[in-house]
DNA sequence: TTCAATAGTCCAGTAGACGAACTAATTGCC
DNA sequence: GGCAATTAGTTCGTCTACTGGACTATTGAA
């Protein structure tokens, strides 16, 4: 409800709608009395808010479900699986992956396209991602879904859904959803509504939702290639003054004296961005190569005890470590989630890391633990912002 | 309004109470018709609404106002400087500041008592605040105010109104408003609700308010004894998980090494914290003597080129400007203020923060200001907690 | 078969915002 | 002075959407 608004019957209403959308999709299969229950609304209330749910296509009735003693058994409502979806789609320097998400959360479809370098030309982008749309779009038609709305997540400082700067791809002041909108469109799916977001501030999402941590502060880092935090705080992602928060990839590392693509010398990125560490760890040729399957090999030297690599990693660690050690007494989060390319650096790592986030602030009670997400969590959480916010505001919706 | 509880006609009009109130507030002096302007309500409704805000003694009616054209003058109203007021009271280890304020804002009386040791005992606490809140419950007899609660703002870690964990004054769960409101009953002025709040949290809430920074995000640092940072982001202090977010003094500083009254050592208050900083410039008798006037020597030793001073400075300085460099590209800040002890400590030390902090990452747009708000911003911050409820929750207020 | 229990619908009642018509008070023009 | 224009504020009937109790529906158990 907005704060500075007046409030008439309408938005009682809007509300109404969307606590009992909500409380159905947290609760599943659910009848309307225990709605009823649970919202704090009378049946009837419930009886009539449900019901435009279900006209609306949000809602599906399931039939009389479980008969665990006297009394007329319940219509089971749940999301409907069928209605509107949203489709997601994470944009990095080398792929665009996609997927397709109907209300209930399940993944309808899944797509991927590998490309040798999409910075530059944002238009490039548009392209690569075109493909993936295209199966995206058909999968949803065929499976009677339709898509209402497109959320990308980049690796860029976003502004008014406009691209303010992107670091790794090389953009500045793009309109990206106009783009894109563009080229739906051309795909005959023009009108389609197109967001935009921080890669870095979607995964933190992702934690939140998918984690399971029930956390009220939860910091994500990670990244493909630069470095970044997300960070949530009640549900809500912090994006900071100008979209910039959890830009970590640039703090300077004493000691460290490696030139940034960002012009400075000892970023934290040229010591423990995905890149920088495989060069370090003398893997240049992956990096060259741009084989992100190469970064199995790191653990795997690591593992066999190879002290260059060995080195790298814990240096990694350890600057890591300094920089989230001092974030953590400012921030107090429950949980700290290491995720991107961190994780798959091995469990010493993430030990080494927590050790020096600790060696920073002893008396932390934050707990440190590595994603267990796959790698494809930002095109699922642009996708759920889509699905989501039909649950937040089913108003809108209906109103169409 | 509540996200996950039904909205019936009476929050809508809670709802709109609230947002009359707070235009009110806002606007000063101000007309039914441009309330109704502002809100988006009709007139009816705001002659309503201001109807119940004047009968519950919040608002109050100043006769016709301007006259600048033709039209019926419009009857001003403004909030209520003799109905219901708050007392802010701000507890740190060698005094108690309290202030007591009208529902304008204004500051009707002021009260201060030193104190040599409040630590260890919060009984000790308690009745140094006895002499405070009387002369400030008698100033409210005699102006015609209501106190309607009292906040207390403390170097804690509050939860759940209680004081969880207290490094300066030495207290460890505390219930604390239970322990005042026993004494307010004794002062004849029981039921009385009382609260307590973290003194970084406010002071950086006071900024917000008070500071003229417009900002989205704002962290404020500063502190009497130990160093600490409030955090405020649109318009609310982020508290953290635990209640301990913003508790910066304890990061550990590298090279630094001195012992912590923590038991650690090395961290950021055995550097910058007031205590031994004045130690660190040779002051060490202004330490003992608790002259907190004594901090005007230390400026003044800098200002002479005194080497011992200058150097100790010009460290706290590094340090500090390092850690807050951390966490500036973390949260995107609009502002930081620097507040307490630090102001006292001169430009030059406010220009080697910033330059310490912006050499930690490069790109900040952060705005580094030092505060102008007096010593009692904290007590002022509390009480207008207190004030501010009321405008916020207007029908609280109304129903008894 | 009947009763208890639970699910869901129907409908008159009610709170509170809206809007048009009204009264009120002032300026400015004749 | 009188009257139109203009703005402030109130009154009252209308409308929306939630409530609560009466009602129907459907099951299990006695």
């Amino acid at each position: 409800m907005e704060r500075d608004a007046p409030v008439r019957p309408v938005q009682q209403h809007r509300h109404n709608l969307a606590l009992v959308a909500r409380l159905a999709a947290r609760l599943g299969p659910v009848s309307r009395a225990r709605l009823a229950h649970e919202s704090g609304l009378t049946k009837s209330t419930v009886t009539q808010l449900t019901g435009e749910l279900l006209d609306g296509g949000l809602l599906r009735e399931i039939g009389t479900g479980r008969s665990g003693g006297p009394g007329r058994p319940a219509n089971q409502l749940v999301l409907n699986s069928l209605g509107p979806a949203g489709i997601g789609l994470q944009i990095e320097a080398d792929h665009v992956a996609g997927c397709l998400l109907d209300l209930t959360g399940r993944v309808r479809d899944r797509a991927l396209r590998k490309a040798d370098d999409l910075t530059g030309d944002p238009q490039r982008a548009v392209k690569a991602a075109e493909p993936v749309l295209r199966r995206l779009l058909n999968t949803a038609n065929s499976t009677d879904n339709v898509v209402v709305g497109v959320a990308v997540g980049l690796p860029a400082r976003v502004r008014d859904a406009t691209v303010v700067h992107a670091d790794g791809l090389g953009w500045a002041d793009t309109n990206f959803p106009w783009l894109l909108g563009d080229r739906l469109s051309a795909l005959g799916a023009g009108g389609i509504p197109v967001t935009v977001a921080n890669s870095h501030q979607l995964a933190a999402r992702a934690e939140h939702w998918f984690g399971g941590d029930e956390a009220e502060v939860l910091v994500h880092v990670g990244g493909e290639d630069g470095l970044g935090a997300g960070i949530v705080i009640a549900g809500e992602v912090h994006a900071g003054a100008r979209g910039a928060a959890g830009e970590l990839g640039h703090v300077r590392i004493p000691g460290a004296d490696d030139p940034c693509t960002c012009g400075q010398r000892g970023c934290l990125d040229t010591v423990a961005g995905r890149r920088a560490l495989l060069r370090a760890a003398g893997l240049d040729e992956v990096v060259r190569s741009r084989l992100t399957g190469g970064d199995g090999e790191l653990p795997a030297l690591v593992g066999s005890g190879e002290a260059v690599a060995v080195a790298a990693v814990r240096r990694a660690a350890t600057a890591l470590g300094t920089v989230l050690g001092g974030l953590v007494p400012a921030l107090d989060p429950d949980v700290l989630v290491l995720g991107g390319h961190l994780p798959a650096l091995g469990s010493d790592f993430l030990d080494a890391v927590d050790l020096s986030l600790r060696q920073r602030c002893p008396g932390a009670a934050v707990r440190v633990r590595a994603s267990r997400l796959p790698a494809d969590v930002v095109a699922r959480a642009a996708a759920t912002t889509v699905t989501s916010a039909l649950i937040e505001a089913p108003a809108d919706w209906l109103a169409e």
